[in-house]
DNA sequence: CTTAATTTTTAGGCAAGGCTAAAAAATAAG
DNA sequence: CTTATTTTTTAGCCTTGCCTAAAAATTAAG
C-alpha cells in the first residue's frame, strides 16, 4: 500500500513540474515541512522509482509516479465535484474534505461518483478532472491579469487554494462562468476594473492572478 | 489530532467491552496484531486517558474513550447507510468502505449525510446508530438461534462481519425485514427449518448465528 | 576568482506502531 | 502444593516520517 505521505508528495512534485524546476526547497515549502525531511523523503521515493533524483539538482516524476499523482488529483477533483453538486457543499468548503477523502476512497467509489456526476470533466473550480486513463481534458483559459480593456471574457477557473478568497470571490460576483468585461486596467500590476452582472468591480492583482478566463465568443455575446 | 490505529483500538474495545472481559490476547486476535503490540499500544491509551488498564487484569473505556468509540461507530454506520440508501452499494459492499472512511470525514460531512438520510436511527444491517450525544436506538431482538418451531418472526439485524455471508443471506432471502416462520429445530444446535417468502429454507447455526429477529406482533401479521 | 550567501544534504534523534524472542505472571492439572 | 500450560509483559529492534544542527555544495557578489 502506498502512504499518504508519499501521495502527499508525489501529487504536490506533479503540480510543481507544470511550472519549472522542482526544488527540495520548493517542496519543502509547499508541503510545510524542514528541506531536510524532503531530502530524506525523495530518496525513498527514487527508490521506489516514482521519481528520478539527482543530488542538488532536482526531481522528475517517472511515468509511475505521475500515474499516481493524476490518480490522486483525479480523485480529489471528482470528490469536490461530489460535495458541491451532491452534497450541498460550497465552493470554499470543498477542498479541505477533498484534501482527506482522496486517500481514501475505493475505486468503487470512484467510480460510482464519476457516474452520478455523468462523466463530468471539470470540478467546481474549474479544474480539469484526469480521465481514468491519464487523459487532461484541455480548455484554453489565460489569466485575467493578462487582458486588456475591452476584452469580453468568461470566467473559467478560479484557484481553489485559498478559502477565503473564494468566499471574497462569490460575494462580489466572480463566479464559475459568469461573463465580465474589462473596462480598465493599470500598468505596473495595477488594479482592473471590471463589469460584472451590471456592477463594476475592483479587480487588484493579489486577487486577479486566482482567475482565469477565456473569451467569449462574439456569437456567443448576450451583452447589453 | 487521534491516530487511526488509536480509533481502531478503542472501536474494537468498546464493542468486546459488550460480551465479557477484554483480554489482551482478545484484542490482539481481533485486530490482527501480535500481543506484544497491543500491550504496548494499550500503555499509550491509558496515558491518554482513554481507557484504565491493570497489568494482567484487563482493560475497561473511560468515558472519555467510549466517547470516540461511540463517535467512530456512527461515522461507521452512517456512512454504510449512506452507501447503500444514495450510493447503490448493496449491503456486503458497505463495511469495508465504511472502515476506511469512518476515520477521515469531518463533522460537516457527517451531518450532511445524517441529514440526507433522515436522521436514521439504523445501518443496514440493522445496527443501530449513536446519535451525536452518544445514545443508541434500542430495538428488541434476540438471536434467530433462540427461536422455537412455530414462531413468526422479522429478521431485525445481521451480523455485518462477512460479506460472503451477506451475498448468501441476500440469495436465499434472509435480508432485513423479512418476516419468517420457524418450521422445525433440531437440538445440540442443530439446523432450523423457516419459511421464508413461501420457500422452506434450511438455515444451520454457523448461518443461524448471525441472524437477530423480533416477533412479529400478531396485529403486524400478514400471514397467507 | 575569491568570498559571502543560499540551498541542499548528512548525521543523529524522536514518536508511532508494528515485530520477535525471552521472561514473568496467572491459571490449570496432577 | 507443585508442575505444566497459557497469557501477558519486557526487552530490543525495525520502518515511516518528521525534527534540529552542522557540513557540504552551489550560486551570487564584489
Amino acid at each position: 500500500m502506498i502512504s499518504q505521505a508519499t501521495e502527499d508528495y508525489i501529487k504536490i512534485i506533479y503540480k510543481m513540474q507544470g511550472n519549472g524546476t522542482v526544488t527540495t526547497n520548493s517542496i519543502a515549502k509547499a508541503l510545510s515541512v524542514t528541506s531536510a525531511s524532503v531530502t530524506n523523503m525523495l530518496k525513498r521515493l527514487a527508490e521506489m522509482r516514482l521519481l528520478k533524483y539527482t543530488s542538488y539538482k532536482g526531481v522528475k516524476l517517472t511515468k509511475a509516479g505521475e500515474k499516481i499523482a493524476l490518480e490522486v488529483i483525479r480523485h480529489h477533483r471528482l470528490i469536490e465535484l461530489y460535495l458541491s453538486e451532491i452534497m450541498g457543499y460550497t465552493w470554499d468548503e470543498v477542498h479541505d474534505e477533498a484534501e482527506r477523502l482522496e486517500h481514501h476512497i475505493s475505486e468503487q467509489f470512484e467510480e460510482k461518483i464519476f457516474n452520478m456526476l455523468g462523466s463530468p470533466e471539470f470540478d467546481p473550480h474549474g479544474a480539469p478532472i484526469p480521465s481514468k486513463n491519464g487523459n487532461i481534458p484541455k480548455n484554453e483559459i489565460s489569466p485575467l491579469t493578462d487582458c486588456a480593456p475591452g476584452d469580453y471574457v468568461r470566467i473559467e477557473r478560479v484557484s481553489d487554494a485559498d478559502p477565503e478568497m473564494l468566499r471574497y470571490l462569490s460575494e462580489i460576483g466572480l463566479v464559475l462562468m459568469v461573463e465580465i468585461k474589462i473596462l480598465s486596467k493599470e500598468p505596473f500590476n495595477g488594479p482592473l476594473t471590471v463589469n460584472v452582472g451590471g456592477t463594476e468591480r475592483m479587480v487588484w492583482d493579489e486577487v486577479a492572478k486566482n482567475i482565469y478566463v477565456a473569451p467569449v465568443l462574439s456569437n456567443d455575446k448576450v451583452e447589453a
